[in-house]
This record gives C-alpha cells, sequence and structure tokens, in this order.
DNA sequence: GACCCTATACTCGGCACCGGATATACGGGA
DNA sequence: TCCCGTATATCCGGTGCCGAGTATAGGGTC
C-alpha cells in the first residue's frame, strides 16, 4: 500500500529530517522552538505513530539507536530518497490543489437562523473582537521575527493568515451591520420565527 | 462523561431533528438536497456513529422503530430537550469563539523554501487560477439559489466564503508577483539555495 | 543528602472515523 | 415473469489519532 498523505505532521518530519538526522523528541523540540506548531497540529501521540508511518514506507530510515546513560533509547531517523521526493511531491500538491476543508465557523454561520437576531449580533460581535485580537497577537509577532533579523520568507504563512483573517474581520463587520439594520435577506421572516 | 464536540455532523443531526423526526438515512438525504454536505462533511459510516452517540448521551431518543414490508428496520430519533439546549450552545461557541484550525494550505506556504522559486511561481499560479473557478462556480449557485427565491439568511455561509476565497486569491497574485520580480524578504537567498 | 520539580523520551489503550460491504425492495424493460 | 439497476438502510472491520501515563535523569534548594 502506498503511502496516505493524511497528517500533514508527517510532512514536518520528512522536512525537519531533511536538514539533519534527528530523534522524534528533537523534532518536536524543534518544531516548538520555530512556532511550526502554530501551523501544523503537534501531538506526541501522533508524532511516533507519523513516525513508524514514514518507517513502513521507508521513507526514513533508522540510522541509529543511541542509549546516553540509563535513557530511553532514542531512534535517530534520517530521510531517504523516496522521502524527499514524497516530501516535494506533497509540497507541490498543497501549494497548487485547494483541498476541501470544512471550518467549523462555515457550519455553526449556515444554522445562524437558529438562534435569535439580537443573539446572533452579539456572538458576531464577539467574533470580530476576537479575531481583531488574533490580528494584533500577529502583528506583534511578525514585528517580532523582523526585529530577529529573519526574512519575510521565512514566515509567509503568518503573512497569508492575517490577510484572510482581516477579510474575515471586514466580512463580520458587514454581517453585524446587516443584522441590526435588517437589511440582510430574510430578516423578517427570521425575527418573525422568534417572537 | 459530557458529550464531546467534536463532529459537527452531530450538530447537523441536532439541527435537522430540530424540524421533525428522522431515520439516519432520511437525514443524509436531507442534507444532500439543501447543499448542507458542502458545509458539514458527511458519511454514512460517520452517521450512525455520532447518531449512536447523540442517543448515548440522551440529547436524542429513538422514537420509534418502523418496518415497512421486510426492508431493514429503520429507527426514527427525536431531539430531547437536553439536545436542543446543546444544539443552541453548541452554534453559540462556534459563531463566538475562533476554533483553532489548521488549513493545509498554510502548512504547505510555509515549506515553500523548499522548492526552487521559479516551481513555486507556476505552483502557485495553478492555485490562483483553481481558486477563481471556484469563486465563479460559487457565484452560479448563488444565483441559482437566488433564482429558486431563497433569501439570502439561507446561504449566509456561501457569502462569507466568497469573502475569504477573495482574499486568499488577492493574497496569491501578491505572492506571485513578488516572487517574479524578486521582492519577497528573503528571495536572493532562495535562489542561492536552488542553483 | 534528601527532596522535589522540570526536562527528556517514549508507550499504550481507547475511541472516533472512514469507506466499503451487506441485504432487501422497488420499478421498468424485454 | 424474469432480470437487473437503483434506492433504501444499516453495519462492521481496520486504522489513525489522541491525551494521559510511565520512567529516568538532571539540577536547584534547604
Amino acid at each position: 500500500m502506498t503511502f496516505k498523505r493524511t497528517n500533514p505532521l508527517a510532512l514536518a518530519v520528512l522536512a525537519l529530517l531533511s536538514e539533519r538526522p534527528m530523534h522524534p523528541y528533537e523534532m518536536a523540540q524543534t518544531m516548538r522552538e520555530r512556532h511550526q506548531e502554530e501551523v501544523i497540529k503537534l501531538n506526541y501521540g501522533s508524532l511516533y505513530t507519523v513516525v513508524e508511518s514514514l518507517h513502513k514506507h521507508e521513507l526514513i530510515t533508522a540510522s541509529a539507536v543511541q542509549k546516553a546513560g540509563n535513557r530511553p533509547e532514542r531512534t535517530v531517523y534520517a530521510v531517504t530518497g523516496a522521502g524527499t521526493a514524497e516530501l516535494h511531491d506533497w509540497l507541490r500538491e498543497l501549494i497548487a490543489v485547494p483541498a476541501k476543508e470544512y471550518p467549523r465557523f462555515e457550519a455553526g454561520i449556515s444554522l445562524v437562523g437558529l438562534l435569535p437576531p439580537a443573539d446572533a449580533l452579539q456572538l458576531v460581535h464577539q467574533r470580530e473582537a476576537a479575531v481583531g485580537e488574533q490580528l494584533t497577537a500577529l502583528a506583534v509577532l511578525l514585528e517580532k521575527l523582523a526585529g530577529m533579523g529573519l526574512p519575510q520568507l521565512a514566515w509567509i504563512e503568518l503573512d497569508y493568515r492575517m490577510a484572510v483573517l482581516r477579510a474575515e474581520r471586514a466580512w463580520l463587520s458587514w454581517f453585524a451591520t446587516a443584522t441590526r439594520e435588517g437589511t440582510v435577506g430574510g430578516y423578517d421572516d427570521w425575527e418573525d420565527r422568534h417572537r
């Protein structure tokens, strides 16, 4: 069976190992240091599962089993040729082909008619504020990273995220106004259902 | 143990049952008809798992077991008081609190430096085109829905998605230009690494 | 040197999820 | 009336994911 590109954590593993061999725990540390876990969900259980899967498909090899003192054994892995090919091809796919994802907010807003308009308005305002805070936090982080001398390419994904968040905030602002003023299509019916 | 709000399919089930009692297969049909599966991932295996879980937590009850002819038994479910409360509260949470999600594209673009700039440029162009097609498809769908007399509130989530997709397209366009012209921060280094 | 907190490194059981398999009924054509 | 494709309705086995658990080492404090 061919390798399944489900968990992006496997992508992170391949990327890290293409720098130098590491053992799983070190991968986790490195991801943390580089703020990579902001972008790719990391948890230890999945990490070891994913590493084992990559190993089984011969995309990485167990290059050494170290044992310092009486600590648990550390298996150090290295990427194979097939692993590098997989990394690059997966990357191409991720960038070129939009994946069908299911953002939770779309699910929520699609059913907003079930709540009274006044409640909906308040909730949307709450989200708008929260998104605003995320944006300022991101701006601070970018400032810090740029101050450390990191080039834009090193945090390009944060740049993208900011653009998307700004669009979301703008949409929320529009929807809040349209709800308050009752100009959203179907408003009268909506209000009637909640008397 | 309290009910875990993981799979949004459970939300859809609660919403459907708050209209009228149904059996699982009918829920699936209804979701299809209403284009709800665009927004909430539906598959039969998960549907039955989710319904059973809701039942176990007494958010829905098995109101009747019909048997028409010699067909398989159909268990018809209805929502309970606790179920309605759960539905509303979950909805509030989904709308008001941005969830931490991990879009695949962010993972991909964060590692774009591993690919040669020329390749990256081409891939980004491909995505831009794909996003453009999604936008026109959405516009056509909206036209159709509005033509059927459905109010804006009935497809508000598509409105939101269009806003986000437009922002993504704009960002892709910017990034493509910055890559082509070499003005993205760290470009020289990027090119050097791929000679 | 006894204590405890944190860091290191991995393991494991449970469970949600998925996709394909199963089984029957119905309707229409030859 | 026989056949077969489609619709109805659910089930089930495998797998990947998760978070809590385990165990040792190192370092600081009194």
